[in-house]
Parts: C-alpha cells; sequence; structure tokens
DNA sequence: CGCACAAAGATGGTATACCATCTGAGAGGA
DNA sequence: TCCTCTCAGATGGTATACCATCTTTGTGCG
C-alpha cells in the first residue's frame, strides 16, 4: 500500500487520460481489461470510476460498460452556466473573505501566466490558467464552493482545451485577468462581477463556436 | 437482483437513518458491522458509504472508520450560502425557462403546505416543503444545477429540521412560499431574487440560532 | 507507579471468485 | 429471405477471503 488510496490514484490516472484525450469521448471502460491493464483488481478500478462518475467525466449506465462523457451542447451549455455563477460568487466572497496572501498568490499566477503566455506549451499553460481560477475560488473561503467549482472547471476542462487551441488570445486573456485582479485587489464586487461575467461570456462564445466547427452533430466526438 | 443497484438502496436507507437521527452526528459506520446487520456485504455497502460522502453526509477518514458528518458552524454557513446562490440561480433561470406545467406542479405542492400545514407531522410536511424547492431546482431546466441543489438541501436536511421543529411558524413560511410562486407565475426575475432571499436569509438565521440554542460547541451534536 | 514497547484484535483496502443479466451471433423455421 | 429463438460469451454486481495498518491493551522494565 503506497502513500494514497489506489481508487484514487487510478481515478487521477483515468482523469489524465480522458482530458488529454487517450480515452475519447464514448469509449467504454471495462472493468476487467482496464483493471488487468493497469495491474489492478477490479475493485479499486470500479471505485475509482465512480469518482469519475461524481464528477460527469465518466456515465454510467445499468449494467452496461461506463463510457467516457460525450456531453451534448446543451450540458456544456448547463455547465458554463453553473461555472459563471459559481465564479461570480467566489470572487464576490473573496473581494470580502481574502486575505492579502491570497490575493498576492492569485497576482503571482497571473504574472507567470503573462509571462510564459509565448512560450510554454498549450497544455502547461492551460494548468496555470486553471491555477489562476482556482485561487480566486479558493480564497472564497467557502470549501463547498470551491469543491463545485473544481468539479465544474474539470467538467469542462475538455471543451474549454479544444476552444482554447483553436482561438488563442493572448491580449484578450492577459486583459481580462489583469481586470478580474485589479477589482479583487480594490475589493470591489460589483466590478469583478462584471469582469467575471465578460470573461465567462467569452469562454461560452468561444466553446460554443468551437463545438459547432469541429462537429455537425450535438454531441463532441473525438 | 432486485429492481435497483444494492448500493443504491443501502444509501437510501443509510441516508434516511442519517437524516432522521437514527445514526446521529459522529456515529462511526463500520464495514463488517453494518453490513452483516443489514444483511449484505461489505461491497455494496463500502460503495454507498462513498455515494454518501460525495453528498457530505459522512466523512471519510483514511485508514478509520468513516463517520456520519458532524458539521461545524462554518460549514453550515457554508452550506447555506452555496444553496442560497443555488436557489436564486435556479429561480432566476426558471423565470425564463419554466414551462407552464411545471408552473402548475409548483402551485399545486404550495397549496398542499398550506393545507396541510398543521394537520401533518412536521416530518412529512418537511418532505413536501423539501419538494418545493426543489420543483423550482428542476424547472430551471438545468440538471447540473439541480443536482447540487438536491445535494445540499439534503446536507442542511438535519439544521434545517431541528430549526424548523422549534420555530414553526405558518404565516411566514406560506407567506414567503406565496411571493416566491407569484414572482415566478409573473415571470419576474428580479422579484423572485429579493423573495428566496429573504426567505433563505430567515432559513440561515433560524438555523444559526438554533445551533447555538441547542449547543454551546461548536459542531451539531445529537 | 508510570512509561514504553510489543502483541493481538479490529478495521479499512485489495484481490478474486461467483452470479445474474445483457448482447450478439447463429441456427432453424416460416 | 427474414424473423425469432436459443445459447454462449461478455460484463457489471455481489460475496468473500486475504492483507496492511492502526488502535488498544497488557506486560515488563525503569
Amino acid at each position: 500500500m503506497s502513500e494514497e488510496v489506489l481508487a484514487e490514484q487510478i481515478a487521477t490516472q483515468l482523469r489524465r487520460e480522458i482530458l488529454r484525450g487517450k480515452l475519447p469521448p464514448g469509449a467504454t471502460i471495462k472493468e476487467r481489461d482496464n483493471a488487468s491493464e493497469m495491474g489492478v483488481s477490479r475493485t479499486p478500478l470500479r471505485e475509482a470510476i465512480r469518482i469519475l462518475a461524481t464528477e460527469g467525466l465518466v456515465e454510467l449506465r445499468p449494467a452496461r460498460s461506463p463510457i467516457v462523457s460525450m456531453p451534448t451542447v446543451k450540458q456544456v451549455s448547463d455547465d458554463i452556466e453553473v461555472l459563471l455563477a459559481v465564479e461570480i460568487l467566489s470572487a464576490e466572497l473573496a473581494c470580502v473573505r481574502a486575505t492579502d496572501e491570497d490575493i498576492a498568490g492569485i497576482a503571482a499566477i497571473q504574472a507567470e501566466i503573462a509571462a510564459k503566455f509565448d512560450t510554454v506549451d498549450p497544455l502547461d499553460l492551460f494548468e496555470i490558467d486553471m491555477n489562476f481560477h482556482r485561487a480566486i475560488a479558493l480564497a472564497a473561503h467557502n470549501a463547498p464552493l470551491a469543491d463545485i467549482h473544481r468539479t465544474f472547471l474539470g467538467r469542462l476542462w475538455r471543451s474549454r482545451f479544444l476552444a482554447a487551441v483553436q482561438r488563442r488570445n493572448r491580449e484578450r486573456v492577459v486583459a481580462h485577468h489583469d481586470d478580474i485582479l485589479a477589482a479583487l485587489q480594490n475589493r470591489d464586487p460589483v466590478a469583478i462581477r462584471a469582469n467575471i461575467l465578460k470573461h465567462i461570456g467569452n469562454l461560452q462564445r468561444d466553446i460554443l463556436s468551437s463545438i459547432n466547427q469541429t462537429d455537425t452533430a450535438d454531441s463532441l466526438v473525438q
């Protein structure tokens, strides 16, 4: 038994494979095959699948193999709707509750994004961008709210990534983050709401146009 | 194999026992004991515990027995904060997206509450009250949002119940629901936001005063 | 008398074997 | 030729046995 529970490790590995596209939407995850492939038994693999199911990354079907989620446009749109509300609430709360250290940490992440934007690979940049938003959610000092935020960020990870590689706009992203950061530093809930709304609103538009371009049906396919 | 997956049945039963207080906060749930007691094996019981853990009703501890959650005031307060935001967003969306059937169903539930308020037992009334709020969340036609709502309603169930039996105010509850329903029927997002805020704001006050009265420490104990 | 260490029991984590159900292919009849 | 029924393989659900670790208690030494 290593440092972490096996099911968590498996979930982490599967999550990466799903988000990176190695396990494309629609792929089945057979308990026996994947378990033997990863060198573990079915029990922890099964538990890992349940974890990913609560995160919305895989879909359980009664008496059938679970499949990697293949969200419809409606589902993606709903997820964005929730993410937007959660980000706004988190940011507003952060204006009140964030410590100076919280804000300094967020500013550091933003500086890192600005510095590395043109040099680092998109995947890694994406992780940093995610950290920016995660840090704001954490600065709200509301644990369940941060949990929801993490869940929906993960659920939208793939859609966001597909949209981002297709529409890479340094000025806009950096400027938006600057606006958000400035509002937080001024502890101005009204301004931060407007800035988040603008930022995620663009995200929504990008994702939906990305889906429409890459796919004619109503589902995201690999 | 019966109509539903065993783990779900076990989760439902355990959930009821927790919410009804048969399994008080702080109680340990030993896999072997509870499994043999319920006549099932450890595997599905274990899975049920994980389900309840994602709902926040039980708390997993590494290499220890899971315990029924014993939320602190801070945790309850955070949960209410999320519930409030989710209810407001749901209600606003419902003003736009609810079908006439949705609204009629909600009105019917409200009528049932008003009719049964003084006759039915608090536990059953509570279920109906929960249905009222659930119905509004469902009328937003955003599945993940409704999931979050259900989760936090469940998480706060016990706190709300303890507060409700202690402070039973027919006029206020019915009037609040009437206001919310009227705003929905008028499809007035601004009014419904104000009315939900008032309703849940009272809930928050009641719960916190209830905790302070029944417990001097910072946790909810049986 | 008290503290520390060790051993045994308890308990969650993992592996595996068995069972019920679903799917799909193939054979047989209309 | 096509439909249907049956059977075998596949696959998820469940039970159980084993393992690692933690807790607790008791004993022995200081």
